[in-house]
DNA sequence: GCCCTATGTTTTACTTATAAAACACATGCT
DNA sequence: AGCATGTGTTTTATAAGTAAAACATAGGGC
């Protein structure tokens, strides 16, 4: 049914995602625009919120939120210090936001934090035991869990949408500066 | 040609973005974990958020939120008024931030709320012209953005992703109920 | 050594979302 | 009619994020 390929295949019948609900009422109202994007972009956005909501269930039986697990998965696979602005950038997160992550996550006994030596401005952030031992157990329960929500594609599928992101991902890092501009 | 057939293709080299950076991170301190959803769930993720920074630059020009376009979109696109239970349901948010949103958007002038005769419990609300104007004029602007935002990506690739996606979506919003018990 | 500017981090003020309780009303049973 | 229960919506308390300002300190030019 990609109307590149023009073969209408067998699977003619109803896109019968939300999206595509969304999509055919928008063309109803202004047949003139091309609704192309939002078949994509639309789509993304709902898959994240979707899986963001089942993946966060077996984050949660650990007590953490999704970025808290973020900011100590960075620090795990690293396997060093990282200052709270490397942090801020590894985790795409504001500094501010860091900030109280790290108060929090240091009152949980979680990360332990130290001053730079040289550059009494700068942190430096590490796992405590139980820190690294709690992302240790976690991680394989959530790729387990990850894989389960997936188990929905085939094994074909998921790596060509895994491709098909990439690409669209390594132009977007590449590019985001250079549309802001253009917009 | 991605790591499950085993053929190491000829685009081994560089799959260059940041999540193909983190994955490569984790398979170096746990070589033993499947890592293979993190190339699909974190690509999501990372797309979604850089998208919708992206996608939000020509809604602020006209002084809109994400949530609060879609709120007016779902207006605009059926056509009718609408209760706040159902545009909670169609934009997926809460039912007390869409009360808040409405507040909002009425002292704008963009939409109106009137009671049902019947039942007494449900608001009706509906856009005003106003609404319905900035709608219309932002829709085609958003759209554009969209198609530059996407234009990284060959017309071919692009509807595949759309397709891969609308698979995935479909069955996820199928089966999200089951998946939370087997977790 | 002192000032200027740049950088790393935290604080402040504020916005927004959420869960749970409260509220308002309908509907069905008696 | 009167009451119990369920549904639609709003309020309340709270958590979490952000932008901008404030802070603390480095590093270079004079």
């Amino acid at each position: 049914m990609t109307a590149t390929n023009g073969t209408p295949s067998r699977r003619e019948a109803p896109t019968a995602d939300t999206v595509a609900a969304v999509v055919r009422q928008w063309r109803a109202v202004h047949p003139e625009l091309d609704t192309g994007p939002m078949e994509v972009i639309g789509r993304i956005n709902r898959c994240a919120a979707l899986l963001q909501q089942a993946e966060d269930a077996p984050l949660r039986r650990a007590g953490l939120s999704r970025p808290e697990f973020d900011l100590l998965g960075a620090l795990r696979r690293t396997g060093h210090e990282l200052t709270p602005g490397e942090l801020a950038r590894e985790t795409f997160s504001s500094g501010a936001a860091v900030t109280k992550r790290i108060k929090q996550l240091t009152e949980r006994g979680l990360v332990e934090r130290r001053g730079d030596t040289r550059d009494r401005r700068v942190a430096h952030v590490r796992l405590t035991d139980a820190g690294r031992a709690l992302v240790d157990g976690v991680l394989p329960e959530q790729l387990s869990y990850e894989t389960a929500v997936l188990s929905v594609l085939a094994p074909e599928g998921r790596d060509d949408l895994a491709a098909l992101l990439a690409e669209l991902l390594t132009r977007l890092e590449g590019r985001m500066g250079a549309l802001r501009t253009g917009g």
